[in-house]
DNA sequence: CATGAATGATACGGAACCGAAACGAATGGC
DNA sequence: GCCATTCGTTTCGGTTCCGTATCATTCATG
């Protein structure tokens, strides 16, 4: 069976993921960054700049800069793809593991505490 | 009974949250905007400066910053507190209101679709 | 090979945000 | 009335992000 939500408790989620994500001093990334790292730990392989600026409606150079970001906190990874050195393939590591865990456990703790 | 979801779940749904506020071009707000936001809407009255930055546990000009981008995005409004004129009150509007009944509309349904 | 297409990175000007500190207006205690 | 306190805003220097346009590298086609 899916999962239903009123109103009240869907806003209330939201809020209480953004609250925890503002206390805790976590890396805060933006809404793009985030659709990235989620979208290259949910999918499959390959994700290169292009496929993924497609994916979510924006230009090559925001993927870019969101990749500098995030490879900086060591979320993801960049490799020249060796069979095509014009691409770029996007790696998952291990603390971007963590992260995105660590996310989705939030997620769940504030769904189940969620008022009826 | 409350809500339960799974890692897998739990993660998809915040990426397909995210990436529909990426794809939307709806005011994209931070983290810390949209908890500022979602609280105005969530409790009582009255929203002060002060307490939104001991709640989200930021500094007083972060509160004051976010409340700028989001009054020119009508979102918000301040009035001074005529009984203290020190005050700021945080005030609710209809594009407000809007927003954050979208945003909820956005999360039932995503929340709905997820996998099983 | 030579040329055009494709890919990702970079340059640029502008905007928003950050933390820390300083500031003016308003209040309340004495 | 005076003065310390409170409240929200502003300033400062610095960082990050944006969209557009351009760039260098690599590949595919002939």
């Amino acid at each position: 069976m899916p999962i239903e939500m009123k109103p009240l408790q869907a806003i209330t989620l939201l809020r209480d993921i953004a609250l925890s994500e503002v206390r805790d001093d976590a890396p805060d990334l933006t809404f793009r960054q985030l659709s990235i790292l989620l979208t290259v730990y949910l999918e499959a392989p390959p994700h290169t700049i292009r496929g993924l600026a497609a994916r979510l409606g924006v230009t090559k150079p925001v993927i870019t800069r969101a990749l500098d970001t995030m490879g900086a906190l060591k979320l993801v990874e960049r490799h020249r793809d060796p069979t095509d050195k014009r691409n770029v393939l996007i790696k998952r590591t291990v603390a971007g593991a963590l992260y995105v865990e660590r996310i989705g456990d939030l997620v769940i703790d504030k769904a189940k505490e969620l008022p009826r």
